[in-house]
RNA sequence: GUGGCCGUAGCUCAAUGGUAGAGCCCCAGAUUGUGGUUCUGGUUGUUGCGGGUUCGAGUCCCGUCGGCCACCCCA
């Protein structure tokens, strides 16, 4: 038996690092005062059929449920905050500034960095029409991936607008129905042969390939990128009119990470979804919104290739697995106590290891090394001494066990006090 | 969903159609209470699975499942 395709199995080394990486996302979300939420993780299917665009149902992960309801498991967390935010928002003073980590699922054929499961962060803004809002949540998205040790030498954030090109479209007379589906032209322009995107854009072919050619320009972004640059993450950014992004329900600024070397796909990706609010709640509520996703396998496959990222990584799951002290049970008539001593010192907080069985002492003070203990305390022949050893010195010394706890204490609030 | 490549021990990989191996890992020892080294010994495979060709298949053929890559799509 094995885990379906496109799960995956975390082991203690992979879930350290899944841990390490929720972890910095949700300090960085936090630095920028968001707050956490969550959503469920099934969802009917109807959530999805209108408010992401059609395509988006090929890739559901969906079934009918005991009840006969047709169900979805999240592809996505937006059209559900959307719900919950039509649902709730009065309980909540404006902008509503929320985060998530969550699993999210999708059933197509898995390939690298692309599985059926992952997990995402999701950082929103909600209730703000200003373009400070866009300007925080870029920063957001570039403050968490610099929290992992990448530089600008690492990735950049293209930025882009819907609204410049949907406002072509009105200048030259586009029937709003088309322009969905000429935004999808534009995305797809980058992956597939000229002569075919030409095809499809018809009169507008023209137009189109010389404002992706020569970069395009409006005020918004000029303003967007200027917002950035106070902040001093010019480095970081750059206006690329040619990221338009799948979804249908993206309204204006919309943006994508990419590591600089190009080897991957998109880190995270986000944008404007002003009528999300609106289309979910029957126009009863509208609330304008912007957001953005990071997911955990491209960032983990990034964070691999960048050796500072990598050893940051690292380096924080060592610590973070090492325990505090091992006790060493040099002889069988003394465990008793030991284990006695064992249970204050995990009430106080302490990781402690210990064999289980009669052990030789050799082989318990491998596994002390090998767990990253700082401390071994060894029972045995001393008793009612204890012997204290600090396993990087290597020095040891003899400690009453009623004076121990202070000892300890004393010791891994100052190593080399032992 | 379509196409191409691949599938041997827990992991990384060997084996001109002729008896399935190595390293690492793991486990146990080296006169019985001290940790990255060393030495010795040990466990593990229906060669992904199922058919077929052949005196004989890990090796060739077909199917199937799984993986990788491209397309599709991208949350």
């Amino acid at each position: 038996m094995q885990a379906l395709p496109g799960f995956r199995d975390f082991l203690p080394e992979g879930c350290a690092k899944r841990n390490c990486i929720f972890a910095r996302w949700r300090e960085v979300s936090r630095r920028y005062a968001f707050v956490e939420w969550e959503g469920p993780v099934l969802e009917p299917t109807e959530l999805y059929k209108k408010k992401s665009g059609s395509e988006i149902v090929d890739q559901l992960f969906n079934f009918t449920d005991k009840g006969e309801r047709e169900v979805a498991m999240r592809p996505e967390l937006t059209p559900t905050l959307a719900r919950v935010v039509a649902a709730h928002e009065r309980e909540f003073k404006k902008p509503l500034k929320w985060f998530s980590i969550g699993q999210f699922f999708r059933y197509e054929k898995q390939q690298r960095g692309r599985l059926r499961e992952h997990f995402q962060l999701n950082c929103d803004i909600i209730g703000e029409n200003d373009l400070a809002a866009d300007i925080e949540l870029v920063a957001l998205c570039i403050d968490v991936l610099r929290a992992f040790g990448f530089t600008e030498k690492d990735f950049v954030v293209r930025i882009s607008d819907r609204e410049f090109w949907t406002d072509l479209f009105r200048e030259n007379n586009v029937p709003a129905e088309r322009w969905d589906e000429l935004l999808q032209v534009i995305d797809k322009s980058g992956r597939e042969p000229r002569e075919k995107t030409a095809e499809k854009l018809g009169h507008l072919a023209d137009p189109v390939f010389a404002i992706l050619k020569s970069g395009g320009q409006s005020e918004k972004l000029d303003k967007l990128v200027d917002g950035l640059c106070r902040r001093g993450l010019a480095d970081f950014v750059a206006i690329d009119v040619g990221i338009v992004r799948g979804l249908a329900y993206y309204t204006g600024i919309v943006f994508e990470a990419f590591d600089r070397a190009g080897k991957f796909r998109a880190i995270a990706g986000g944008g404007r979804y002003d009528n999300l609010t609106a289309q979910l709640s029957d126009d009863a509520l509208s609330l304008p919104a912007i957001g953005f996703a990071m997911g955990d396998v491209v960032l983990g496959e990034l964070i691999n290739e960048i050796p500072r990222a990598r050893e940051a990584m690292q380096k924080a799951i060592t610590s973070d697995r090492k325990i505090d002290i091992y006790i060493v049970i040099a002889k069988e008539e003394r465990r008793t106590d030991a284990l006695t001593q064992i249970q204050q010192l995990r009430d106080r907080g302490y990781r402690i290891d210990y064999s289980l069985t009669p052990t030789k002492v050799a082989r318990q003070f491998q596994a002390a090394e090998e767990e990253g203990a700082s401390l071994a305390l060894l029972y045995g022949d001393e008793w009612p001494q204890v012997k204290v050893k600090n396993l990087a010195t290597r020095a040891e010394s003899l400690i009453s066990h009623d004076a121990l706890l202070d000892s300890v204490a004393k010791f891994l609030n100052m190593p080399g006090s032992v």
